[in-house]
DNA sequence: GTCTAATAGTTAGTGTACTAATTGATAGGG
DNA sequence: CCCTATCAATTAGTACACTAACTATTAGAC
């Protein structure tokens, strides 16, 4: 195991958790890209899907305190979502102000073929599955760590 | 430690790697935020001038793959960060087409500021030292495996 | 019941990321 | 020597991500 000595130089590029951070985060988001190309999808839009499969109708506020974004990012991509036919977007009766986020038959069909996905990431990756469960976690005490 | 089924749901958001992954890099980035500010820089600004003070001048070239940053991604930044006075851009005196990037006067003083930096971040996770070498390790370990 | 504060989304502006096309410079083959 | 392929950087276009300002609606105080 790589050892970081904060002692030496604490600026030294290659101790960095948070440059390995972002280098990590788009380089796995770089082997989604051609997975969900067909689907014509990015992968922030692919985690709304997530989170709609899991729950729809969804307000855009719920939308953000689960995927941790900001309303002013989520706006304009659920309505490319929209355009692509995944979701529907309309004003909540209850409350006007809130918006209801649907899957369309569209996006509820979506889901079988997305299923493939996440072992072909695993499988691209090459690693443990103990490993990537390690990460998870850790990577857990940090998002909480970091609230 | 969270255990990751897979045999069950595999579009379970809170499952995914890639989720925990983009969320923890916005969310360590968001700290470095307010302690970057004073000195006017972004997060991957501040990367580059890391590259820049263990070595200078350096080619976009160069700079893009030690931070796996696109040149088009950089030739702007590089633009700001010459705004900002902290470094020059001038082409290679041996090779027109590339672009030398110097630390300016400036640049190489800001260096003694950073210095701080990490240590507050450290202090603001809360977390122990052991746990972050390990994540850097993981986090190495996938960087190598998306190659 | 009205008036104000809070709430849900949207819009605007700046700064990455990424792809693709472009410009200018260099190097090698003939 | 020239001609073409390669290379370094820039530009254009799309899509987040974040802050701040704005609009429309709702809820609470009185």
């Amino acid at each position: 195991m790589t050892s970081i000595d904060l002692s030496e130089d604490p600026l030294a590029l290659d101790r960095q958790v948070c440059f390995a951070l972002s280098v990590a985060s788009r380089s796995v988001i770089a082997i989604y890209r051609p997975l969900l190309e067909p689907f014509g999808l990015t992968h922030p839009q692919y985690l709304v899907l997530l989170a709609l499969w899991e729950r729809s109708p969804r307000s855009v506020r719920d939308l953000g305190q689960t995927l941790r974004a900001e309303p002013a990012t989520l706006s304009p991509l659920l309505k490319r979502l929209e355009a692509l036919g995944y979701v529907s977007r309309q004003r909540s009766a209850s409350d006007e102000r809130a918006l209801a986020v649907s899957l369309t038959a569209k996006g509820r069909r979506l889901r079988r073929e997305a299923e493939k996905i996440p072992y072909r990431v695993v499988e691209r990756l090459g690693m443990e599955v103990a490993e990537l469960e390690q990460l998870h976690a850790v990577l857990t005490r940090v998002i909480e760590a970091t609230r």
